[in-house]
Parts: structure tokens; sequence; C-alpha cells
DNA sequence: AGCACGCCGACT
DNA sequence: GTCGGCGTGCTC
């Protein structure tokens, strides 16, 4: 349309439209005026303050323009430039706009989510600024806590405590550690690294070594180390600000101070942070001089981000890579099976650590089959298992029990009438939990240490004294979480110090640190715990490992529930044998003879993985497919599967005579009901990455101008299904 | 996503 | 007689 508006044609002046990005599901970007004072300032990476309806937002400039798509009077002019904040390096904005791109959402919803909310929202000009100075003018973060004994081994990767203290600040490296670091630094440009190595085998020295070449070779290099969960980079931090002094060490993630992770990102922001330490959100993170990337544990279900936009920050340090042009590497001991596909087919390059460092050797691991034990109560543990432990504790060496589920039963049950202890919101269990004695509390009734809990919504309860449902009082905990097996251990093994790290222990400030110290000290002798254990810890005197549930999932309806398991019962057993002591891990299975247990006695990832990948092909699975899901929730059921089959026709008919993608029936979700709502999904599957995102991009529109108006998400490869 | 506007129930 | 419920529409 002639409307449209046509500024400076044929003028040499500065383009005189911004595209800035903002944080609204709408559109990519939004034309803005540019006055003349402006225009000479910006480019694609300043921030701006845009009107916006009736207030005022803070945009990301991503693109300059001379012409706009919108009538020339209903544009709106840029208020001021934000000279104070960092200019966002190009391959970020490259990356926003790939990823934007890929997981079919706006520039900004993808962009703006992850800078620190004080710098993107509006404020006077004056609070701003002295708002980023203060920052800048900051010291230092803090060096941890207390100074850390070096070690004076190769690796040692996240051991805390010991008594291995020297000066030295370097280490040596085993020739398999050499060979890898060798060859991420002969790693040109762009080229994904995978560092398959096995629990105790110092990965983490390898990234370590890696980095300090690179920043040694060039000034303005920055370099990002990502793990999955939050409490494993303190740890991380004090080994890196020990080996890297004098250079600025950064730590990014969602559950620290927010004027802390300010301070941090706009170091990372501005370059003067050389590492950048941080969980799945910091991949996002703009820094302009980004030259290795490393993703470790890069399996981890922690990867994926599950509210807002729905990623993967592990594909996400890939894409990263490609548009900054630099090496990214995935350190696992158990890649994901897309990352073994990617390794079998030659896209990625292995690098291969298949020994312990020094004299540790792995673990035998053993299954346990619970059939064949009369006792079995639902969730005890085995008389081997029992006979195991009893022999460990007697001969000084330590054990560690691993089952994954806090609380003390994961259900109350009636055993008059069966009821059970439903949530109201969820589809799930409230579980029963022991309250932890008051400091000072005392004679509190019976009733009062307990309370019912979902681990979903959060809901809690205290426990009724008798059957809502038949007045009953034979009300019972139905099967064994960390705190009843903690009970039971204790009263077995009296004489024993017995700890216990969950969630519920790790919620007070500390609580955490001090069981894994302790037990480091060899002053707790057996402790019980959940997946916290399974990562980083470096227990030296640790000779037994038992999993309480070693089967869990394992005919689950998802697919990837064997990877998952695999991957776990890896990690739970890689916490065994790594002193000089042989060790055990003992598996509680109904199904011993599952393939699974056999690759895990061999320690034999790689089989198991080309299993894996076979059975994928076989059923045209992922990574031999490609998925979407449609997700949509309401108050009810019905409206949302009736949306959803609404949306499957309007697909369809899109789709016309082609069968790709496919798109199948609406149905309840897994968990069909959380926090109150009602939740149902559609399933789209195509034979190719291509196709299944060209029909996103027609499809998508039409969802979004559909009526009734629903709640709904878009969810690409999705890791449950 | 916010935030306005706009028509229908239970309270001061 | 109002406060307020969320359905609908709009944001360069």
């Amino acid at each position: 349309l002639s409307a449209n508006l046509k500024v400076n044609s044929g003028s040499e002046v500065a383009l005189t439209l911004a595209q800035v990005a903002l944080d609204v599901p709408i559109a990519n970007w939004f034309d803005y005026r540019l006055s003349p004072e402006w225009a000479a300032r910006i480019r694609p990476g300043s921030w701006v303050e845009v009107p916006w309806g009736s207030g005022r937002r803070i945009g990301l400039v991503i693109g300059l323009a001379d012409e706009s798509t919108l009538e020339a009077r209903r544009l709106r002019e840029v208020i001021r430039s934000l000279d104070e904040a960092p200019i966002l390096p190009d391959h970020w904005l490259a990356l926003i706009k790939f990823a934007s791109a890929y997981y079919h959402r706006g520039y900004g919803e993808i962009g703006l989510p992850p800078i620190p909310k004080m710098f993107r929202t509006p404020a006077g000009p004056r609070a701003r600024q002295s708002a980023f100075a203060r920052m800048r003018a900051a010291k230092k973060p803090a060096r941890g806590t207390t100074p850390l004994p070096d070690s004076d081994r190769a690796g040692e990767p996240l051991s805390t405590t010991g008594p291995n203290p020297t000066a030295a600040l370097d280490t040596v490296l085993s020739p398999a550690q050499q060979a890898a670091v060798d060859a991420l630094l002969e790693a040109p440009g762009f080229s994904v690294q995978v560092l398959h190595g096995v629990t105790g085998s110092g990965k983490t020295e390898v990234y370590l070594h890696w980095f300090a070449e690179i920043l040694a070779r060039n000034p303005q290099a920055q370099v990002l180390l990502m793990a999955p969960e939050i409490a494993l980079t303190p740890q991380l931090a004090s080994l890196v600000r020990r080996r890297f002094q004098s250079e600025q060490v950064v730590v990014l993630h969602s559950a620290m101070p927010e004027a802390e992770r300010a301070r941090g990102w706009l170091a990372a922001a501005d370059g003067r942070a050389r590492v950048v330490i941080g969980t799945r959100l910091s991949v996002l993170t703009p820094m302009p001089g980004l030259a290795a990337i490393v993703v470790d544990e890069e399996h981890d279900a922690s990867y994926r981000q599950h509210d807002g936009v729905h990623y993967s920050a592990r594909d996400l340090a890939i894409a990263a890579a490609q548009h900054a042009g630099i090496p990214v590497l995935l350190g696992s001991a158990t890649p994901s099976i897309e990352t073994w596909r990617a390794v079998r087919r030659g896209r990625y390059r292995l690098l291969s650590m298949p020994q312990r460092m020094g004299s540790a050797q792995l673990p035998s691991v053993e299954t346990v089959d619970l059939r064949r034990d009369r006792s079995g109560r639902p969730g005890t543990l085995s008389a081997p298992v029992l006979a195991a432990l009893e022999s460990t504790l007697a001969t000084g060496d330590q054990a560690l029990v691993f089952i994954n589920r806090r609380g003390y039963a994961p259900v109350m049950q009636c055993e008059a009438c069966g009821w059970v202890s439903r949530c109201d919101h969820c589809s799930a269990w409230r579980v029963l939990h022991r309250q932890s004695p008051e400091p000072d509390g005392q004679a509190e009734s019976k009733s009062s240490r307990y309370r019912l809990q979902c681990h979903h919504c959060g809901q809690a309860t205290t426990p009724p004294r008798a059957c809502p449902e038949c007045g009953s009082i034979g009300l019972v905990g139905l099967g064994r979480g960390t705190q009843r097996i903690e009970e039971e251990l204790a009263e077995r093994f009296p004489g024993h110090a017995i700890g216990r790290l969950d969630r519920d222990v790790a919620q007070r400030r500390g609580a955490a640190q001090a069981v894994i110290d302790s037990f480091h000290q060899g002053k707790v002798q057996l402790l019980i715990g959940t997946q916290m254990l399974a990562k980083g810890h470096d227990f030296r005197r640790l000779s037994l490992v038992v999993v309480a549930e070693g089967d869990a999932g394992l005919f689950s309806a998802d697919f990837r529930a064997p990877e998952r398991l695999f991957a776990t019962l890896m990690q739970v057993a890689g916490r065994a044998g790594r002193g000089a002591q042989s060790s055990r891990v003992l598996i509680q299975t109904r199904y011993p003879e599952h393939p699974l247990f056999a690759h895990l006695a061999q320690h034999d990832y790689v089989g198991f993985a080309d299993r894996m990948l076979e059975e994928r092909r076989d059923a045209a699975m992922p990574p031999f497919s490609h998925q979407a899901l449609l997700r949509a929730d309401a108050q009810t059921l019905e409206p949302a599967l009736a949306w959803l089959a609404q949306a499957r026709e309007s697909g369809v008919a899109l789709c016309g005579t082609d069968t790709d993608p496919q798109l199948f029936d609406p149905v309840p979700m897994p968990m069909q009901r959380l926090k109150g709502r009602e939740r149902a999904q559609l399933l789209i599957e195509a034979r190719s990455r291509a196709r299944l995102h060209a029909f996103l991009d027609r499809w998508l529109p039409v969802l979004r101008s559909a009526r009734p108006r629903m709640n709904w998400q878009i969810e690409i490869d999705p890791a449950e299904v």
C-alpha cells in the first residue's frame, strides 16, 4: 500500500527506523521512529526505551530499516537510547533469532527474560545510570568462603575436603586427559566435541586445562561452563576461582539474589568476566568474547527449561557455538541418545576417557532380584542388601543408599476402606512427611509431627487422625521414602552414624554441605539420599552403593525412560570406588534379566546406546523422527480436549493429502491435573526437522486466532510424551 | 503477556 | 445505587 512509510529514499543519512524486540508474544519486533540524535547512536544490539500502549518498555534493537509495513501515522518514536547498557554482540542476536524460529516464539520472548529484571524495567535515566555504575564499580564477587586446599592429584573434580594439601597450582594430566585437551585445542572454529568419560575419569580437569589455554592465548576471550544443577555450581566455582585467581569468575543461576545475578550478568555482558559458570539460563547470557562452551553432564534433564519458553540449553549451547564460530564440548559418562547418534554419524567428534584416574577402579555392579526376597514389603531393603550393608559397616567402610523418593511414605492409606491421600489440585498422591524436629520444640502431638504434602503443587496439610471416608483410625503410610529408610536403618544399625540428604534437608541453609562434609570426614558412615547424591561427589571411603528402586520407569510409556534410568544408575554407581579399595553396587530390581542391567554391569555405555539407537530406528522414534507437542489446559478436561481436536482438524486441513507430519489424537497428559488445571496434549511427528517446522510455521498462526480462546503452548523436541 | 473497555451479579 | 467478574481487543 502506498500509505507505507518511505523515508530517506535516495539519501545517505542514517536509517530512521529501529526494529525493537519486546517481551510480548505478538511479533518478533516493533518498528519505531528514530530522531536524528538517536539514529546516530543506535545500532543492532543497542537498548532503547519505547512507548508501549499507555506505558513504556525497554526493548532491544535487533535491526535498523528505512521502511515499515505499518502505516506511517501509527509509528511512534524511540524515547531514548540506553547508552549505559552493554551492546549485545552479533552472535548473541543471531542466537536469539535462531531460538525464536526454532521454538516458535518472538525474539523478545526468548531474549529478554534472561536479562536481569532491573535492567529491563523502565526507570528514570539517572536511576538507571547509577545502577549500572554501581554494579560496575562493585568489587569482585566474594571468593567463595574459606580458602580451600589445592588438590595434588590430577582431577579430583569436586571434592571440597580431604587431607590432600599442597601449594601446587597446576595438575598433571593423565595421557587420556592430555589427548582430550590437545584435540580440543586444535578444534577449528565451530565444532562439537563429545567428551565421553567414565565417572572418575577427570572430565573437569580437561575443561579447566582447555579453558586455561584459551584464556592465556587471547586476553579478550571468555568461556562458559554449564552445569545442570544449581547445587553443582558453588563447588565448580571455588575450583575455577582457585585455578584462575587473576580472572573474574561469575556464577549465574536462577536461585541467587537478584542484585548478585545482575552484577554477574553485567560483568559477563561487558566482557569483564572471563569465566561464566551457570545453569541452563546462562546459555542466553551475552558474552562478547565468547570463545568456548562446555556443557557438563550434557544428557541431564535439567538442561530443559519448563516454564515460559521450553528450550533445551544443551541444544542452544550448540547453536550459540555455531553462531559465534567457536568449539563446544559436551561432557558426560552417558551422553544422550541424540548426541550419540551425532557421534555415530560423524557429526560430533568423540573424545573418550574409558579409565578412571590413578589407581581407582570401577565398582562391580550386581542386581538383587526382589522377586526372591520373601521379606519384601513395598520399597524396603532386601535381605542380601541388608547383609551387605552390615558387613560394610562392620569393616568400617562407608555405604550409600540411594532412593529416589523423599518423605516418609509416598502415600497414606486407610486399611479399612482403601482411601488414599490424593491431592485436590493434582493427579498425584500427597506424600507423608515427618517434620524435622524443632530446635527447641517438644511434646508435640503425634499427628502434628507428620505432614501430607503434594510434591507437585506444594499444598500441605496435617494428616487426618481418622479416615475422611469411613472414620477408621487404621491409617498407615504405604511404601518407603528417604525418611523411613533412614529410620529403619537407624534401628537396624544402632551405633553407626547415619545421615540423610534430600531436598527437605537441603532446604535449610548450609545443611546439605554439612551432611556431605560429615560423610567426607567419616563422621557419617551410612548416607541415605535422593538424586542429589548422584552427581559430582567424590567420596573416597565409599565401598558400597545400594539402589533401592533400580527399575523405576523401566516399563514406562515414555520411550526415553530406559535412557534416563541408565544414566542415573551409572551416575549413582559412579560414586563408589573412587578410593583405593574395591567396591560394589547393588541394584534392587524385579527385572534383573532386563538387558539394561547387563550393559550396566559391564560399564558398557556404548553397547547400551547402540542398542537404544537400534530400537529408536526400528520404531521411528526421535532422533529418527522429530516431534512437537501441543498442550492445552483448562478448568475441566473437555474444553481442552475439544480445542485440541479442533486444532488437529485445522492442521489436517493444512496438510491436505500429505501424511507427513502426522497429527495424533488429543489425549489427557500423563499428569492430567496439575495445580488445579486439567491438561491435554496432541503429538505432532515428522520425518524431518524441516518439515516439522514448515508445518508449524503455517499452523501456529491459525491457532493463535482460533476461537474460543484457550491456554496453550507448543513444545519442540518434548522430553516426555 | 498486560491493560484497557464493556456489559451483568452481590454488597455498602 | 456501586464494585468487580473475566470475555474481547489492542499494542509499532
